[in-house]
RNA sequence: GCCGGAGUGGCGGAAUUGGCAGACGCGCUGGAUUCAAAAUCCAGUGGCCGCAAGGUCGUGUGGGUUCGAGUCCCACCUCCGGUACCA
């Protein structure tokens, strides 16, 4: 009974596609060359999730319709392999993170097999691999030998940084300390987050409320040497580089509100003795603006300059340089006792939660340049010491957070605005008692009253500038890139500090030699942390940590890199993934670069996909790359949710809550006045439609609640592929998840839909397969003879719309026509061969097993991966006739069949004497006539 | 709060971009086949009124533009995702 079995044909297939290398790549492009790039998985114990194969089933199809159509395709797939929780199992079980790596990498390898990706299986890669490794360090050097030259705009090696008079060249440990302050890569001391209880540094994301995300055991905030690269340096160009970019709209606002560039003026307060600020301005107006402020001085940042007159106190951070001299004597117990309190938070903490403003008075004033008032200096954390100067001036009139920190500590609101005279609470604005941050006309600001909002910033700015006391600036909400990890599964940094002959650092840092790449990682006894605030490195030996080299001593970085680091250049090894003289062929590069399409989760649409567009901006400006930016395509495919639930909400008697009426709280959900409230699942067969929602069949006023949830272990209602793949084929999988609907939006898993699709492939099969007969044979109704001219118009208008929906990633349009066409010629007693070859051509991308075992029934001897795409015949599809709907006031009253090329005036006159229209139109007389051929007759009566 | 996306049958979703709303699939109903069932095939399937022909309402809500609006404009509501004092 040869009745559609995947799990006899998919193997086969896939066993077949390997031996004879049908995927291999070419090395370099023959013609029209197409890079198909999928974000690459990390592999989890969990293995394939299946939102893995949507992304990955999207880019198949587009890699197998590539090459049918004659280009070069690159495909590629590798695995993200560092990361924590193959160190967490380490801990646990002191097996060595990378055994658990490749058992995760080859289980996860099986299953992307069992899919039929097309992928070039010779150029996997792993993070992990000591090959790629190599030239992750390599380019963590390239970024520790470069500076950003703001002239130029570009990245140049640090030898031709201009070193100033000021430093004696001979002077090896001054140059170095300045070249320090522009290499992109360069160590800082930065917080990290350090549990005593399990002595060991933690991730950002392992901490929650400050608190271990194992264990719940406190974090505190310690000073780390670490390692940072200067992204900041490329904010603009990172901003630039987008416009280009064939990438959602959102992901584009996102990188750029993630960059944040603000256009304002710096602008210097003075803070020293009463008497000296007439002194200070003039020696000013001699100097002009100074790049670093004086002691006496307190330069802030902002984007309003016009509303200077309007500033009645300043903001420090409590990190700021300038504290300690700020405070006075009576102030300075308040002011230690609220800085001490803020340095244990994170600005993540100090950020979130209830935004009660705090802050202390400094005892200081400070003085207004433009008008000379003296104004209080506050501590506050509700400005960040990290952004612009770490210091503001504060226009509680025409700032909501000054707004309510004056407030809060009844600082003097003094409006300097005048807002439009529309706006609703104008008056308050003017009495001080509201606050408006839009633009109007300048009031209360000397001689700029009665001007423009946009006029003053500028002039004020000019004024300025010419008085030495400001400038324009810019700034940016990116921050630089904290790179380095305190964990074991890492990169190792590529980098040796000098020691002594007692071991100390001498400050003397040189990259490890070429040659010496890759810097592999320790071996360790076990993986347990060490109990101090340091790198796990550190628990490695002598052996390992120090290093001689030209006769002197040294001792190896001990920090690794972060997971990011080798994502952000993967796509880059695809292409040349053997290489051990260069980083990739420069000639292989440009031929294959940039990638055409990256499909990928929207998780990553900031971070990752910034911080490759940062390495490839550096190796671009340091010659190693031909483009500037990496992906030219981009699609987030959305997210798969799990099937859809019904559930009653009630309280303990019984009383059903309506699922509106339902808080979430942290302690699980209430009533609105705080009653606990239960989950019940509810079935299907249990509900009826009632106006927007549902309720119990058996109780009309117990709403129920449908919904849809993230896939999560917790949950149990995570899809496992290999089980969808065991009861309906691969290709079905592959099919349902294309059929489900459009590949970016967010959409639930239903298996019944997966039988829908499955359900397709059995009707494709029997239209070309007879399944009664005992041995594989072709169904009787399959014919030689040509379509006719039915046939040929379904068979064409399917090869267009196939091909349309492929190019426009419609997968779900491109599966709906196919089956069309299955519908029509299954009811059809003679099927043309020609119909039927083509059909399993149209299909191969998508279910590509399936076809490929059709197309060797049909008498193919070889692969159908190669065979030229199907091309449609306009002429095929020019119907004769066409049926066109009458509309009388817009309403569709009766249709009529009409020749395909009638004309205007002839089919106004067919429309006007049908007999039904005849009527409705009776007594009425007719103002107007649209006639659209082809499309619709519209006549308008009165 | 702000940014982004989305609201269309019982469900997932289609709609040459202003021209027959609901393609295709799931589910459901009826029929054929069968001893029976599964499988398969055929027909039907937005609501309401009507025996029917047909009528009427209908794309989150309210307004508008237009011969004609799911699609364009204005105001709002709900849900999902992201983000959080960036001066």
């Amino acid at each position: 009974m040869p009745r559609y079995n995947p799990a006899d044909i998919e193997p086969r297939w896939q066993a077949y596609w390997e031996q004879n290398r049908t995927f291999a790549t070419p090395d370099k492009p023959t013609q029209r060359k197409r890079y198909v790039l999928d974000m690459f998985p990390y592999p989890s114990g969990e293995g394939l999730h299946v939102g893995h194969p949507e992304g990955y089933t999207a880019t198949d199809i587009v890699a197998r319709f590539a090459r049918m159509r004659g280009e070069s395709v690159l495909h590629p797939m590798g695995f993200d392999a560092f990361g924590l929780p193959a160190e967490e199992h380490a801990i646990k079980t002191g097996e060595h993170p990378r055994i658990q790596t490749e058992r995760n990498i080859s289980e996860f390898t099986r299953q992307l097999k069992m899919l039929g990706f097309s992928y070039d299986w010779d150029r996997v890669v792993s993070t992990t691999d000591p090959g790629y490794v190599r030239w992750t360090q390599w380019i963590f050097l390239v970024l520790y030998d470069t500076w950003f030259d703001p002239e130029q705009k570009r990245g140049r090696p640090i030898s031709e940084l201009p070193i100033p008079d000021s430093i004696d060249p001979a002077d090896e440990a001054a140059v170095e300390a300045y070249r320090a302050e522009w290499r992109l890569a360069y160590e800082t001391e930065a917080p990290v987050n350090w549990c005593d209880a399990l002595g060991t540094v933690l991730a950002n994301e392992e901490v929650i409320d400050g608190k271990s995300e194992r264990g719940g055991h406190p974090v505190r905030r310690l000073p780390l040497r670490q390692w940072m690269l200067r992204i900041t340096a490329y904010a603009e160009r990172l901003l630039e580089g987008l416009e280009p970019l064939d990438w959602p709209t959102g992901i584009k606002t996102l990188q750029q509100d993630w960059i944040g560039r603000s256009a304002g003026a710096e602008v210097d307060f003075y803070i020293g003795s009463a008497d000296g600020f007439e002194d200070w301005k003039a020696g000013r107006r001699e100097a002009g603006f100074v790049d670093q402020p004086q002691a006496d001085t307190l330069r802030v940042y902002t984007t309003r300059p016009d509303t200077l007159f309007g500033a009645t106190y300043m903001v420090v951070a409590p990190e700021h340089p300038a504290v300690p001299r700020l405070t006075t004597a009576d102030a300075r117990d308040a002011v230690k006792a609220y800085c001490d309190a803020a340095a244990f938070k994170s600005e993540r903490e100090r950020t979130q939660g209830d935004r009660e403003k705090t802050g202390v008075f400094s005892g200081s004033y400070a003085i207004n340049p433009v008008n000379g008032a003296k104004v209080p200096v506050w501590i506050a954390d509700y400005v960040m010491a990290s952004y612009g100067t770490g210091a503001i001036m504060a226009v509680p009139a025409h700032d909501e957070r000054d707004f309510q920190f004056a407030r809060q500590f009844d600082i003097p609101v003094v409006p300097v605005v005048d807002p439009p005279a529309d706006h609703a609470l104008r008056q308050d604005v003017l009495d001080g008692k509201a606050c408006f941050a839009g633009s109007g006309v300048a009031i209360n600001s000397g001689s700029y009253d009665g001007r423009s909002t946009e006029d003053v910033k500028a002039a004020v700015t000019a004024s300025l500038e010419s008085e030495g006391l400001g400038k324009a600036a810019v700034n940016y909400k990116l921050r630089d890139w904290l790179f380095s990890r305190q964990r074991f599964w890492g990169e190792p940094f590529p980098i040796l500090h000098e020691i002594d002959a007692d071991g100390r650092q001498t400050g003397v840092k040189r990259p490890v030699p070429d040659e010496a790449l890759p810097v592999s990682l320790p071996e360790l006894k076990d993986f347990r942390p060490h109990g101090r605030p340091e790198p796990m490195l550190e628990k490695a030996d002598d052996q390992w940590l120090v290093v001689e080299l030209d006769g002197r001593r040294y001792k190896r970085e001990t920090n690794t890199m972060p997971q990011w680091a080798g994502s952000c250049w993967y796509f880059l090894r695809y292409i040349d993934p053997l290489n051990e003289s260069q980083l990739i062929d420069p000639e292989k590069e440009k031929a294959w670069m940039p990638v055409d399409l990256y499909v990928g989760g929207a998780e990553h649409a900031v971070l990752h996909l910034l911080y490759s567009r940062f390495w490839h901006k550096v190796l671009y400006d340091r010659g190693h790359v031909s483009c500037d930016e990496p992906f030219q395509r981009l699609i987030n495919q959305g997210m798969i949710l799990g099937e859809a639930e019904l559930t009653l909400y009630q309280t303990e008697d019984g009383t059903v809550v309506a699922p509106q009426d339902v808080r979430r709280g942290e302690d699980g959900m209430t009533t609105a006045d705080g009653t606990p409230v239960m989950a019940k699942a509810v079935q299907e067969e249990d509900v009826v439609k009632q106006g927007e929602g549902w309720v119990l069949k058996d109780d009309p006023n117990a709403r129920v609640e449908s919904r849809s949830f993230k896939m999560s272990k917790s949950r149990g209602n995570v899809v496992n592929p290999d089980v969808v793949v065991k009861d309906y084929g691969a290709d079905s999988l592959r099919l349902y998840e294309m059929f489900m609907g459009p590949l970016e939006a967010t959409k639930p898993w239903s298996m019944a839909g997966v039988g829908g699709v499955r359900n397709f492939l059995d009707r494709a099969w029997r239209m070309i397969v007879d399944q009664d007969a005992a041995e594989i044979r072709l169904v009787d109704a399959l014919v030689d003879s040509p379509c006719n001219e039915e046939q040929a118009r379904v068979l064409h208008k399917t090869i267009r719309s196939v091909t349309e929906d492929i190019e426009s990633l419609s997968f779900n349009t491109a599966i709906a026509r196919m089956m069309e066409f299955v519908n029509y010629f299954t009811r059809q007693k003679q099927r043309p061969r020609e119909a039927m070859q083509t059909f399993v051509l149209l299909l191969s991308p998508f279910a590509p097993h399936l076809a490929e075992e059709l197309w060797q029934i049909l008498g193919n001897a070889k692969t159908l991966a190669y065979e030229p795409w199907p091309q449609w015949d306009e002429a095929a599809l020019v119907e004769s006739t066409v049926e066109i709907p009458i509309q009388v006031n817009g309403k569709v009253r009766t249709k009529l069949v009409v020749a395909a090329d009638i004309g205007k005036d002839d089919l106004q006159k067919q429309a006007l004497e049908l007999p039904r229209i005849q009527s409705v139109i009776e007594g009425k007389t007719i103002a107007k006539t649209i006639v659209v051929p082809g499309r619709l007759v519209n006549i308008v009566a009165k």
